[in-house]
RNA sequence: GGCUAAGUGGCAGAGUGGUCAUGCAGCGGCCUGCAAAGCCGUCAACGCCGGUUCGAUUCCGACCUUAGCCUCCA
């Protein structure tokens, strides 16, 4: 069976084909770690975590590349601003992130190179650059020549010219032409810099990427599938298309893969709107499947406008497939091929409101049909939804034995007849973030989903 | 201003040249001491104007609106 995801570059779905017959390379753009992961910062890594699942499903070797840009001089205003090290900064940030992507069982990729330890790797990138002569050393930096390169552009859709005329920015005295690019800046002392053939510095924000990249595959050989968010389309992947093809023959890519970004309110957020929302605090009042439902639930390439409803909903319909999820008996096992179904629904383009919508008839169809029940619980976990362990909000932590005993104060109550106490009782608990139930013969309770 | 996307029912959000999205909410019913949950049924949409077509929400063009990028950004 075969996958089509959409090709930013041709604008159009494609059939995937890897260039090896049983092995795909993927790289995504990972975080710049100088302060808390976002919920944006989730979902670049959410969606080609679903893709790695599906390449997983279909290819025997999936090497998937995620790296950790710790050199970047929001880093070192944050280590200035908090009187700490560059180093204390970045470390302190990449165990955030990855124990948050840890939390929203987002899997974790074969590599996570660091900038800092492919410093040798980057300068010899720039240095063969240079030697083939699409780029120029000025002013003790040195800059790749836009002008150089004749397929500048072919990303984002635009010539030099649109750039050059929309730029609103002044060019600065080095550069040939305002869209040439750095790959190589000076350090001052405060900086943290690398001894290199141009001096004390540092390397410019795109060519890391394309420096590990060749580094891990080899410089003549191309990758299958290359991410990131949207808004890294112009300038750092038109960027890296122009680097990685000018340091080697080989074609850099074949398939460009953008997740869109997270709305809140209608807006990008930003830390000027005041509306960045932190996995820390989402993952404090909610269970990671609700939030990663919640990411799932518009289409990959559209605009996620996120709000509280969002979140409202995607926790009713996970409870709901929860519950259903644990009055499963059987052995999961005796069934074959439950996730069939799913996998041909993502190849489409990783389509996963059709896949939720999927999840929703299984749902309906699973209380008459127990194979269909082990579906509903395979297909959710092949997106990384775990409907059988509940885990309970951090906050929520209750006496079971108190619950307990409330509940048989009430059925005694109900009993005698006296439904006023009764439904007080019931009050009680629901302000405590529980929610019963008086089922046949007895009376359930599980945490409120909405507390 | 330039570039790139998108505009679907009360909300979220897929999809399709001619029959159902789905979820939440609403409405009617079953169930219940009453609820909650569940179940059954039901209402409702394709920004605007032209064009192509036997037929367009779906294809084409203009217009309007929104978002993103053009400066760090996932």
């Amino acid at each position: 069976m075969t996958i089509k995801i959409f090709n930013t570059i041709s604008k159009k779905k494609e059939i995937f084909q890897s260039t090896q017959p049983n092995s795909v390379t993927m790289y995504v753009c990972g975080p710049t770690v100088y302060s808390h992961p976002h919920i944006g910062n989730a979902r670049a890594a959410l969606v080609p975590d679903v893709l790695f699942r599906l390449l997983k499903s279909k290819y025997q070797n999936v090497l998937y590349i995620r790296n950790i840009t710790d050199v970047d001089d929001k880093i070192s205003e944050a280590a200035f601003k908090q009187n700490k090290t560059v180093y204390e900064i970045s470390n302190k940030f990449i165990k955030i992130y990855q124990d948050n992507m840890a939390s929203l069982n987002i899997l974790e990729p074969t590599l996570q190179p660091k900038v800092t330890d492919n410093m040798l790797n980057i300068i010899g990138t720039i240095e063969k650059i240079l030697m083939n002569g699409f780029a120029y050393v000025s002013d003790n930096h040195v800059l790749f020549d836009t002008n150089k390169y004749k397929n500048y552009g072919e990303l984002s859709k635009r010539t030099l010219d649109e750039m050059i005329d929309g730029a609103r920015i002044d060019i600065a005295d080095y550069k040939k032409s305002p869209r040439d690019f750095i790959l190589w800046k000076p350090s001052d002392r405060n900086q943290p810099g690398w001894e290199s053939p141009w001096g004390m510095g540092r390397p410019g924000w795109h060519i890391e990427c394309t420096s590990m990249i060749k580094n891990i595959i080899g410089d003549d050989n191309t990758l299958d599938i290359h991410g990131g968010g949207n808004d890294l389309i112009f300038p750092h992947h038109e960027n890296e298309i122009a680097q990685g093809s000018c340091m080697s023959s080989s074609k850099y890519c074949n398939f460009w893969f953008h997740n869109g970004i997270v709305l809140v309110n209608k807006k990008k957020m930003s830390k000027s709107l005041g509306n960045v929302i932190l996995l820390d605090d989402l993952l404090g009042q909610n269970t990671p499947n609700s939030i990663r439902l919640a990411l799932l639930s518009a289409h990959y390439r559209q605009p996620l406008n996120w709000s509280d409803s969002t979140l409202i909903e995607s926790s009713n319909l996970i409870k709901k497939f929860s519950i259903l999820a644990k009055s499963y008996t059987g052995d999961i096992n005796s069934y074959n091929n439950l996730e069939e179904e799913m996998i041909s629904i993502l190849s489409d383009d990783l389509n996963t409101p059709e896949a939720i919508k999927y999840l929703s008839e299984l749902a309906k169809s699973a209380k008459k049909n127990q194979r269909d029940l082990a579906a509903l619980i395979k297909s959710a976990d092949f997106i990384g939804l775990n409907l059988l362990v509940s885990t309970p909000h951090t906050k929520n932590i209750i006496d079971e034995d108190l619950v307990r005993s409330m509940i048989n104060e009430r059925v005694k109550a109900r009993v005698a007849g006296d439904f006023k106490k009764a439904d007080k009782i019931r009050d009680k608990l629901l302000s405590m973030g529980i929610l019963i139930k008086d089922l046949e013969g007895e009376t359930v309770w599980d945490y409120n989903p909405d507390n």
